[in-house]
DNA sequence: TTAAATTTGCTAACACTGTTAGGTAAAATA
DNA sequence: TATTTTACCTAACAGTGTTAGCAAATTTAA
């Protein structure tokens, strides 16, 4: 009987949907925006029905990440393919990595857990020219005393913070094993060449 | 008369309480799970005396924000002062930070908007290891190739996927002007740092 | 074919959230 | 003493995630 059958694929296609409703709301507004009714509203379904395809809404937005990850997978993958030896295949899988970032904003958000403090919020805060500052104060010492005095501060600036923060971020949300050390080596690693690159 | 400076105290008194009580609140359950009213019963007051000191909800974590980037600050400064040279000044200041983060971990993540994946939430997440997998893969081959191929390929993914990711939260709440190709040069000259790290 | 059991879906509620309108009582001013 | 200002609160509005319980439709069993 091709009846249950038929009942399947509709419980299918409803669970589907939801995602699919959910990917866009997630787009349009942000998935802080999300919200279980706006679901219900856009698939035409009460909200209890949305429980019995996704045990609460943190399930949902796993479920997203997941997409995304494996959406990212594809491309690293289309990157490895195109590229003869492991160094360009290390090389295209980072610009990979970086449009899909860009191109998929709500993904990478969505799998990050990013709260993304908006332009105007950034702006508010006085202090962080104070903190660029007393960064670029020893850069520039640093680059003035070395090879390539016209190298730009604010390109090493944004090198440095955005290495300090992807280490502590991705280390933040990590299995957080036994690492201590392991990141000492990481973080070590790092300045040396940070440094090194400024003087040469 | 000391009346009306009584009273403008009193007022200051209840700001900093209600800064105090938010800052306990977020330390306990993180600052997604603020709120107003928790905020009102710890300072034993009513909901809207909190909407006298600050404009909305968004503001006492904007607050938070640049408390959280005054201390960083402090314990930037303090590195510069007791290191010598520049360069032993971002080393130090990296290490600052680095400690700045952890030993804060509530403020690092109200100042970057960190919605942090929780550990078990990570680990239902079956496609990274598929995800580490794409990349340890040309890692092991060029460490395997290199001067040094006892060095640990984990490391060298963590280094990896800390620097994109890095790069692009930062990017993806910075004030997102012309940098467009300033970007490229960095993710360009990090590729060459790492992979002239995985081979010497 | 009828009776029981299951599935399907909904309404309505609970306990929260941010935010604000409007009122009361106390204090300060005229 | 009368009026205005200040300080503060209650109660509401509109939204959130989640769930209990019910009604109708459908499938299964007798």
């Amino acid at each position: 009987m091709g009846i249950t059958e038929r009942k399947k694929r509709h419980k299918e296609e409803l669970h589907a949907s939801i995602l699919a409703a959910a990917w866009q709301l997630v787009v349009e507004d942000g998935w802080q925006a999300l919200s279980i009714r706006k679901i219900a509203d856009a698939i035409e379904y009460s909200v209890p029905v949305i429980y019995d395809h996704f045990e609460n809404k943190e399930a949902i937005l796993l479920e997203l990440t997941k997409q995304g990850f494996r959406k990212l997978n594809h491309d690293l993958l289309e990157a490895i393919e195109l590229a003869a030896d492991p160094e360009s295949q290390i090389e295209g899988m980072a610009y990979a990595y970086w449009r899909f970032a860009f191109n998929n904003k709500a993904y990478y958000q969505v799998m990050y857990g990013l709260g993304i403090p908006s332009c105007e919020t950034v702006n508010q805060i006085s202090e962080l020219s104070t903190f660029s500052g007393l960064i670029l104060q020893p850069i520039r010492e640093l680059i003035s005393k070395g090879q390539h005095p016209d190298t730009d501060p604010f390109l090493k600036l944004h090198t440095y913070w955005s290495m300090l923060h992807g280490l502590i971020s991705i280390n933040m949300m990590g299995a957080q094993q036994d690492k201590e050390e392991l990141n000492q080596m990481v973080l070590k690693d790092f300045i040396r060449g940070f440094i090194s690159g400024l003087k040469a």
